[in-house]
DNA sequence: TCTAGTGATGACACGCAGTGTCATCACGTG
DNA sequence: CACGTGATGACACTGCGTGTCATCACTAGA
């Protein structure tokens, strides 16, 4: 016999997303999700910070990747250049799994005020790792903050698309598709 | 006698902003802010959803004014150039108070994680109300949810920008120069 | 082999957010 | 003078999230 399960941590993401799916964010109580998973109440927020954050255990490597990208990327290119060649990298490294898991993981958010709001906080977390990576590279406070905002945008944007119903497109050609527009809508 | 007195609402604002800067958000406790403006804690509830709404009570008027912008702008105005029109507009519209009461009141929300969020939220309530603006105006769905975001992303630097340690220029005139910076910004 | 950590967990108490429900009270209306 | 109305108060209750201490399996060192 092990002393415990070392697997806490997944047992309780998939707990929590699995109980979402079956009844709904703001139906689903913690020690629900504890129970199911075979811990405590106490253990579940051990490992998350609240309630929302079982729905946004992945996410947390975005910011990294994107800074990542952002440092390695050969020096003279512009900060929408460096975005633009990192499309095919992000979408095959961040969206790994079956796409129906993230329509479903959508719809759960798309549920609830609290979990659409936390979704934003991470959009935000990745505008502030682009804004500090183009600074890193000389880039203007104000011209560095605008191109990660411009480059979120995208993904958001494309990402939306990808996951709507009609969509069979597959992520980096609407991320293309996405960045294109984009250009061709900022010019006045 | 009257039976209540009549500001209720702006009673509780001001007592719940009081408290945010004297003693921070989180240390702040729905019943103190209720028994400062003489009030009962479910009557604070009666008159915001939660604890964070006393802080954004303002900001609901934003998505509308911004709807109104849009469909009362002349025919033939790409939606970047209805934006660009309505700037002065805004600047004198949403930010009436002193420019000090802004700078604290966004003290405040950089001091707690949840008032970030609700504040990216009340950004993301101004996206979707030109969004759907521009689609009336028969834009192309993705170029006006493109759009919507450049635009949010023009009020949200710029804002930025003119609460600022440095900043002395006028919100209108940063609203004016981040939106040339970001058509400049987009062109790769 | 004995012993002193160590790290994840459980158990329990607690403060606070937010909601449902009913009573109250001042007012207007017939 | 009786009745309805709308804002409020009082109270109970659920659920989130935290602080604290005990437990238990394992590990490193004497």
């Amino acid at each position: 016999m092990t002393r415990w399960q070392p697997d806490a941590r997944e047992r309780l993401e998939r707990a929590a997303f699995d109980l979402f799916v079956e009844q709904g964010f703001a139906s689903t109580t913690v020690p629900e999700i504890a129970a199911r998973a075979g811990l405590s109440t106490r253990t579940f927020f051990r490992h998350f910070a609240d309630k929302r954050d079982a729905l946004f255990a992945d996410e947390h490597a975005v910011p990294e990747q994107a800074a990542r990208i952002v440092d390695e990327a050969p020096t003279g290119l512009g900060p929408l250049q460096i975005v633009a060649s990192g499309f095919d990298a992000v979408a095959s490294a961040q969206f790994a799994r079956e796409k129906s898991y993230y329509i479903l993981r959508q719809q759960i958010i798309q549920s609830d005020d609290g979990l659409r709001e936390r979704q934003l906080r991470t959009q935000a977390a990745l505008v502030e790792a682009l804004r500090s990576g183009f600074v890193r590279r000389g880039s203007d406070p104000v011209d560095a903050l605008l191109a990660a905002h411009l480059t979120a945008t995208v993904f958001s944007v494309s990402i939306g698309r990808w996951l709507s119903a009609e969509s069979t497109e597959p992520l980096a050609a609407l991320l293309r598709d996405t960045f294109d527009r984009m250009v061709r809508t900022a010019r006045p």
